[in-house]
Formats: structure tokens, sequence, C-alpha cells
DNA sequence: TACAATTAAGTCAAAGATAGTCAAAGTCAA
DNA sequence: TTGACTTTGACTATCTTTGACTTAATTGTA
């Protein structure tokens, strides 16, 4: 049995499929009642699940008419899409941050499965074992090591 | 009468075959909950029976919705090759050992030419560049972790 | 036009739910 | 008797759920 906020996870991402434009549009309150869940469960949901590091923006607007709107960030090369990435690494890398990182390149079909392991075998918390913050550093420079090589892969 | 590890791993060995998929997903605490023991029982269970060289591998999630995958892996034909270079790897790795074992994989044809490049970009001496001598034992590590990934693929 | 009421969404920390680690204690066969 | 293997439990780490409180936008009213 998994748990509400995966459900929910699911729900969004596949509205967002079937929409077709890749953006939508939802009233914290009632995907909360549909789930019978507190409205910040939503919140979880939205910072856990829809962060950059996975290919999501969200804006949203409170008061009347309020809402939130997810969008998946549409890069149109492989380039542009290593360059939004690498952009948020400059402060460094925490393990759930490379995670969605490599989970998004795979899904891009950026890299491959080999290759996605090759990446988190890198950057493991156990493998690079340092003390913090040090190591969100390292792991920041060897994420973006790597994805360079792919940016002049294609030669 | 046989030990209840051993029980455990009879168990979980036949849910796995019966599965047919080669994969389960427990509850760590049911699982305990079950066979009348510690919840960390389950942990010495699989981390002394169900280990990469007895051909599985394993994946968790803590919290709410938390559970413990298993799932049967095949070694490469290179196992012998990559344990040989893993072998020689244990007092940490300097740049050049990095680039020799790199380019025996490649001639091997264990790894392709992209990989080659994502290795050597992770271990390249700016990329990690931490003071000596303890970068050749970071460079080591994530060598070493790289490569057992190469080792066994999923069944 | 102010400004109060209403309607939403955001934040944050505590409580809850799991799994992991580690070392001490126990068991058993050689 | 010793050493390898097993069992146990206290403590830790991580992820999720919940709710009280805060902030922002809109709407209605004097």
């Amino acid at each position: 049995m998994r748990n509400i906020s995966d459900i929910i996870e699911g729900y969004l991402k596949k509205i967002i499929e079937e929409g077709q434009r890749g953006t939508i549009e939802i009233k914290r309150n009632e995907v909360a009642e549909k789930f019978q869940c507190v409205p910040s469960q939503i919140n979880y949901v939205i910072n856990t699940r829809f962060t950059a590091e996975r290919g999501y923006a969200v804006e949203s607007k409170r008061g009347g008419g309020g809402y939130i709107r997810i969008f998946r960030v549409q890069a149109n090369t492989r380039k542009e899409l290593i360059d939004h990435i690498l952009s948020g690494l400059e402060d460094g890398a925490s393990h759930t941050m490379a995670l969605d990182v490599v989970y998004l390149l795979l899904e891009e079909e950026v890299i491959t499965e080999r290759e996605s392991k090759l990446v988190l075998a890198a950057v493991d918390r156990s493998t690079i074992r340092i003390p913090l913050p040090m190591r969100d550093e390292l792991r920041a420079r060897i994420l973006q090591a790597m994805l360079i090589t792919l940016i002049y892969e294609e030669l």
C-alpha cells in the first residue's frame, strides 16, 4: 500500500500528461478534498516531487480565484536541458537533488539505465563520505563534470 | 530445526520465485511480525543472504509507505576482470591508475566510449580537488562504486 | 476610496511511520 | 575454548502526515 503523497503525485502527473500542454492548474483545497488530506499535504507533494531538478516549475496565487500551476519545463535540445540542470547545481547538490537530476535525465532519455547507475554510484553518500557541507559541493562538482561530458559528446 | 535467519531467507526466496518477476517488495515490520523477531533481524538476513555476490540487489525507503525491495541480479560475464581491477584499488588510486583502468575496460569492451568519459570526468583531479592523500582514496572509492554497478544487471 | 471580511495559498515544526546501524549478548560447532 | 554466526534492542536517519499560524489577493461595504 503506497502512501498518499505518491498517489497524489501520480494523479497530478497523469493529468499533466493527458492535458498535452505540459501544464495544469489546480485548486489546492479541491485536490486536498479529493484525496481526503490536509491542504498543506499538497504543498508537500509539490515541494518534494515537482522540483526544478525533476524538470518542473510551479507558480501560484493566493486569495479569491487562487490556484497552483505546475509546468513541465521543456527544453528544446539536450544541451538546453543539461544547461538548465547545471545552473541549478551551482550551490551544491544534496543526495536527493542528485537523484532527481538522474531521474530526469533518464526520463528524457539523455542517459541510459547503465549510465544512471554509474552516476548514482559516484555521488552516493557512502561513496563520497566527507563531512558536510563539503560533501554537497563535491557532489555538485562530480555531477557537473559528468554532465558536461554529455553536452560535448555528440560531435 | 534451522535458525530463524535461514527460515526468513527461505521464505523471501520462495516468494521471489513465485512472483515470477524476480522481485518483491516487503514491509520490514510485517515480516518481523510474521516471524516473531525484531525488525533489525530482517536487515541481518538481507545483509548476509541477499548480497550482490549471491545474486540479489536491495533498495528501500523509510518513512510512511516505506518498503524494502529485493530483486534478482545476474553477474556480468566480465565479473572476473572487474573483480580483479577492484582488488587493485584497495589502497587508493592515482589519476594515472584511473586512466589505466578506464583504458583497460574500454579495450575489453566492458564499457562504452561515453561511459569511459563519464568515469574519467568523475575522478578527474579538478573535479575531486581535495588534498592528497585523501583525494586518491576518494578517487578509488568512486571508481570502485562505479565498477561494482557494472558487474551486476537486473534480471 | 478605505478597509474589513472572505478566500486562498504558504510555512513550519511536531508527531507519526518506517527503515538502518551498531555493538553487546547469546549460541553452537569444531 | 574459541571463533563464527545469530539474536536483540537502543539509538539514529529519513520520509510523511497533520495542523496551527501566516501571508496574500479579491470582494463587499461604508
